[in-house]
DNA sequence: CTGTTAGCGCGTTCAG
DNA sequence: CTGAACGCGCTAACAG
């Protein structure tokens, strides 16, 4: 391996000139800087980023951590994250690593602040969080990170939470279906108990509601494709309108939908490409999870160069998928 | 940031004997070692694992390289990938970064050897390899690393690959199919010519189409959904099943077949969740990714420490998915 | 503008 | 079994 030593021999100059064109310092002559360059090309020098991070004290890593889910229907929300994620940190030349929640839910506090530590991590951007999360939580709250945390309401000096306002999302979509037509009971399959958007969807529906004068069931779908399917087969054909807090939960009441031969307008929520298979258009919630992520890092960066914790609401957009918007 | 000198002195003992109860070295009596890890535990000392790795030259980091699908429809199998592979290097004690092929992509094979050199890369592991990467295919060619490179059958001294029998499975699946009746007429949707495994699953069905003496009717699909409705709508009515070379290219044939209002079985390739949502029930090869990317992550390791490149065959199976398989 | 020097935190001989 | 001393590759003051 060969080092700025080798270069600085090489070059017939100090190591710290070295240093400082490698770092695009201003204050070496046009010349000496040529020298050292042709030196770094010949000698096919390559800088050595932990030996860097260990003398400059400038460790700027962060984790991104991600709920990977059970059935494959995150996957697509996630990828989205990290694609974001990897740009966003590659941009603001900050080193990442991911980790996957699970891993970190099976160790404590103590071993995941351990773990964090000894590799240099200074940020956390969360994904997904939900209650149930404790250890995760326990982290968060420890404030020996600054976080960012994307879709859960977590915000103090050191944390700042970064997500679409799911509140108005929720009521802007059901406006819109509801707008299409005369309805007045509503079905609205709601997300899990443990989510934190949950209660924030669940609010703006109960919004649009009490404004429009709607007659709203309210009923636990859990994210869950299948309970979505039960609730809808037992109580759709009493309402004009099927109202999803996700995009699973959507297609698993237009699948039954279908099923029980009955039409209803339902609409979902997040805007995966996986809407286009519920066999029928829908209104949905578009998400720019990219952005959400691409954001939710840098504010994690701003954090870090001690910035305080926040808020930070991102846009959303109404949209109708169908079947051929989404295939390729 | 409390160092090992500082526990070195709170256990008044030396640093290197710190350092060797750190890292498990034999030689320390039991008395010595329980003052040292005493006083780290006082002190919430934490090994810097930059400094480690500088200092014992073992910079043994892995590169995880995944090409995520634009359409959503590999984000599946990349969230298994990337769940195994992280599982198993944690197992292996190695460090891991995440990289998108379309990142590596735009640079220069000179820019990214530079940059993994820099993250003291050692390995890499790349997941979905297809023809048009040559910036990746350069990074393997170049020998600068080891690597386990997935469903491409690239093998050197430095490489080595890691697939199911992708001819043999397409071979079982396809014959599967065809046992359920009298089948003759075979329309099969392969993948895309940039696709080093598309050949091998069109050897394995031109192999089960001379052994059953089935007259096969080949199109190339290209992992595109449309494409495979297409071809679909145009050949399918003369043909007695379908043949694809993924689920999702027969997610598409089935659709177009129910719209035409025509049943002809259909088989896909790769086992997704996605299949649930074909609409009937379909045979399908069911490939284990987070099996085959712990597999990839051993390998890589194993080339690390000198072993030779080779071929690695990993099991598959045939299943039988159905929409109440999948969802959650 | 350039060179000298002192660490960053740790692993590793090699004497004791 | 223990500890002093050196060096990993680099950055950051300082002098010059």
């Amino acid at each position: 391996m060969t080092s700025i030593r080798d270069v600085a021999r090489e070059a017939g100059v100090a190591i710290s000139t070295v240093s400082k064109v490698v770092n695009r310092y201003p204050n070496v002559s046009e010349e000496t800087r040529s020298r050292v360059e042709a030196a770094i090309q010949k000698l096919h020098f390559v800088p050595n980023a932990a030996a860097s991070a260990l003398s400059s004290k400038q460790a700027a890593r962060v984790a991104l951590i991600i709920s990977p889910g059970e059935g494959g229907v995150m996957d697509e929300i996630n990828m989205q994250y990290l694609s974001g994620a990897f740009r966003s940190a590659r941009e603001l030349g900050l080193d990442v690593i991911t980790v996957f929640a699970p891993m970190a839910e099976k160790q404590s506090v103590p071993e995941m602040i351990q773990y964090f530590r000894t590799q240099s991590i200074a940020g956390l951007v969360i994904f997904n969080l939900n209650r149930e999360q404790t250890t995760l939580r326990g982290l968060i709250q420890s404030e020996e990170f600054r976080a960012a945390v994307v879709d859960a309401p977590i915000v103090n000096a050191h944390s700042s939470c970064v997500s679409v306002d799911n509140e108005q999302a929720q009521y802007d979509v059901a406006d819109r279906l509801c707008g299409e037509g005369v309805m007045r009971r509503i079905l609205y399959i709601a997300g899990s108990a443990d989510g934190y958007i949950t209660e924030e969807r669940l609010a703006g529906m109960r919004r649009l509601a009490r404004e429009r004068n709607l007659v709203l069931t309210e009923k636990e779908g859990g994210f869950s494709q299948k309970r979505a399917r039960e609730i809808t087969g037992e109580y759709a054909a009493d309402h004009d309108a099927v109202v999803c807090a996700s995009d699973i939960m959507a297609i698993g009441a237009m699948r039954r939908l279908m099923e029980m031969d009955i039409f209803r307008p339902v609409c979902g929520f997040d805007g995966l490409s996986l809407m286009g298979y519920a066999g029928k258009q829908m209104y949905t919630v578009r998400q720019d999870f990219d952005g959400i992520a691409c954001a939710a890092v840098a504010e994690v960066h701003r954090l870090m160069n001690g910035g305080e914790g926040r808020q930070i609401v991102m846009p959303h957009e109404i949209v109708r998928m169908t079947y051929e918007d989404v295939i390729r």
